[in-house]
DNA sequence: CCAGTAACTGGACCGACGGTTCACTTAGTG
DNA sequence: CACTAAGTGAACCGTCGGTCCAGTTACTGG
């Protein structure tokens, strides 16, 4: 048996209000978005476990379609390109992603600290390609460095500022400088 | 009228025991460390006004000397070497209090969101001395990113793999291909 | 169409935590 | 030694994530 039709209907009406909530204001508290989306906080508990899997479910249908053109779209993102070229492809649309969904992002770090979920696979594509790169650096490590700079601090910053495009722009300047032959 | 013996004495009472549960355990309520000092509630915020200031307190007295090395002290760290070196000696110097404090440092993340106190000092400092290196750079935004590498969450990752070297020698390699010419 | 049942629902409840209040105590002063 | 301002701490508050469970409801097999 999949799903009762309640359930689903439900399930997208907590996730639709969850979204809403966390654009408008900063925090929402579980409670909030139960409210917004006519259930009992019960229900969301039941449906997605904790805070946590709230937040991940949300992130991940948020981050669906990135995921698909990582692998099964065209160059540069997806497969075929050199991986210099797709890693700046990658993290230019990871940087779009994140400002514009920066509360999302927050809320969504504020939990998973880097454990397992979309933070891990990021991580991993990023890893490879360095390693396909330049397999004599500390691909792993550069990895975590890299993404660290889309923590949501840093990024919420830039946005009040307007300043995005800057991020986008170093990246692309420091992978460049990290993955060229000296 | 500087300050009354005994508010001095339980002052002291609140840091060491902050400091002593914080390397004990993770995460602790501002609860217990007034337990552990034998102080009440109350007075832990009469003095230091939220567990924000607390873990502000804590940071900055664990902080001082390296602050006082980097302005007065002798050089690389202290004034004097060029940009670069300079550079490497306070990223050496911050890996390695930030794996000696892990937890500390994380507390103090949760708190001050890079508002203000040691890590805006730090970022000015980084950012200055990127900038001397190599002018055309985004100085402001490459410091961020390479204080990004410090997050207690990578940090922590490291120490328990006991890898924290690999760290300090990462950032090498990133100043050295950052900031030498092309 | 109906009865059985398992999944679903939601509001009351819980424990933890950061922070506030305020009546009481105590260290320093003239 | 009396006065007072600073200091103290325990009771209290609001919020929040999470649990419980009695009642409800969508599907199914007869």
């Amino acid at each position: 048996m999949p799903e009762r039709a309640d359930a689903a209907r439900n399930r997208a009406a907590i996730l639709r209000a969850a979204e809403r909530l966390l654009a408008e204001n900063g925090r929402v508290s579980v409670e909030e978005i139960a409210q917004a989306a006519g259930v009992g906080k019960g229900t969301v508990f039941h449906r997605f476990g904790s805070r946590a899997g709230l937040m991940r479910a949300l992130m991940e249908t948020r981050v669906a379609h990135l995921t698909e053109a990582i692998e099964t779209g065209p160059p540069p993102l997806g497969p075929g390109a050199p991986a210099t070229d797709r890693l700046s492809a990658f993290l230019d649309a990871v940087v779009d992603l994140a400002t514009r969904n920066v509360a999302l992002v927050a809320a969504y770090e504020e939990e998973e600290r880097q454990a397992g979920g979309v933070y891990q696979y990021w991580h991993r594509h990023v890893s490879t390609l360095i390693a396909q790169a330049r397999p004599e650096l500390d691909a792993e490590l550069l990895a975590h460095i890299l993404l660290g700079a889309l923590h949501s601090d840093l990024v919420l910053h830039l946005v009040r500022r307007g300043d995005t495009g800057r991020l986008t722009a170093t990246l692309r300047e420091l992978v460049a400088r990290l993955l060229s032959p000296r």
